[in-house]
DNA sequence: GTCTATAATTAGATAGAC
DNA sequence: GTCTATCTAATTATAGAC
């Protein structure tokens, strides 16, 4: 590509692999996993291809690192969640949702990984199906929205990717938002706002 | 890629620019821009390389004609929803969501390819919203739920992007939901269950 | 209109210097 | 651990035969 040579190289701090892992998840979520280089991943580190084959075996391996490092973010969401143990049901289904809402908003890396692996039928799918995001559906049915909400067991699929897509969307394609409504769903304000509708939808 | 020459040819039926066109909605749709080939467009099609680029002068001119193509499903969109102009409000609102997500499941590469190009900032993305996502969004605004459900002006655009991606994220990521949950979201009986669904959050 | 051949660039993976 | 050099294959675009 033409312009990856005009690309600002980054400050190069802390371990390179830590700097790589970093860099891979920005590149795969902005591209896709084919679209995105490896060369470019080692240019966005500030360090050589070479040094990608000696830490990760493969593109395919450093793409599940990636992957290991996007869907850690759910672990920042327990720590919140719990705090909102004491309120009451309804009050604190509107706070679930209002906390996935700003987490998909802090990281839309994690829905383009999602979408991007989502219509694939090949090993990264189910290797990302199986270890990441089946953990997350069976917690979301045993202590989420379900219960509380009262959604029957034959609607959660429904329910899953329909709370998915409307919390997230907006923040995955964040500069079609705002070249489309002149609102950049990335301010703080806006992030809010959007938590409070998808409450509303959800929990009236 | 090893596994394009073992792609079934298919059987070239029709103009075969139309057949290019077909063809390059469904690879760009699956794989996105970058890592969608002119090659395996041409395959797809029937052909070879040589004749795309004597139809379309570059790859950029033949995903335009694609996402033409793709943008033309609300068409058939507008002529159902004339049928729901003489049912009260409510109930219109609920007829007006149930075919969107019909329309989504059928076409689920308009979700794809809004995905894949929403989080650029180029040429594409600009030509994309200006061309194609803008019209769609000012005839909601004026003509769809958001007068009828009431939602104030400011809400629109999280209305807009809470409700495409509800309705359709599940469609999108199909291989995904089925191996996640064992439902298959592209059988009409899952497509009508995620319509009342959809309705139900946006019209209770 | 359709297809073959090829040019110029870029991809992921590897070998080896230091 | 880090980086340079290079191999093989795949990419878009082009030239030209029929």
């Amino acid at each position: 590509m033409a312009k990856s040579s005009a690309r600002k190289t980054r400050v190069p701090r802390g371990e390179a692999r830590e700097r790589i892992v970093r860099a891979a998840v920005e590149a795969f979520a902005e591209k896709g996993f084919e679209a995105a280089s490896t060369r470019d991943i080692a240019q966005r580190a500030g360090t050589d291809q070479g040094l990608l084959t000696y830490h990760f075996p493969s593109k395919d391996a450093l793409w599940r690192a990636a992957a290991d490092r996007v869907f850690g973010i759910f672990e920042s969401l327990d720590d919140r969640l719990a705090s909102l143990e004491h309120a009451d049901p309804k009050e604190r289904s509107r706070g679930v949702i209002r906390e996935f809402v700003r987490l998909m908003a802090k990281h839309p890396e994690f829905f383009r990984f999602m979408v991007d692996c989502g219509n694939r039928t090949d090993a990264r799918q189910r290797w990302l199906v199986d270890t990441h995001i089946k953990p997350r559906f069976e917690y979301m049915k045993e202590h989420g929205v379900a219960r509380v909400a009262g959604i029957e067991e034959a609607a959660v699929p429904h329910a899953f990717y329909a709370l998915a897509g409307a919390a997230a969307l907006i923040f995955a394609v964040a500069p079609n938002c705002r070249r489309l409504t002149g609102l950049d769903p990335r301010k703080p304000d806006a992030i809010e706002a959007h938590a409070e509708f998808i409450a509303n939808l959800v929990v009236p």
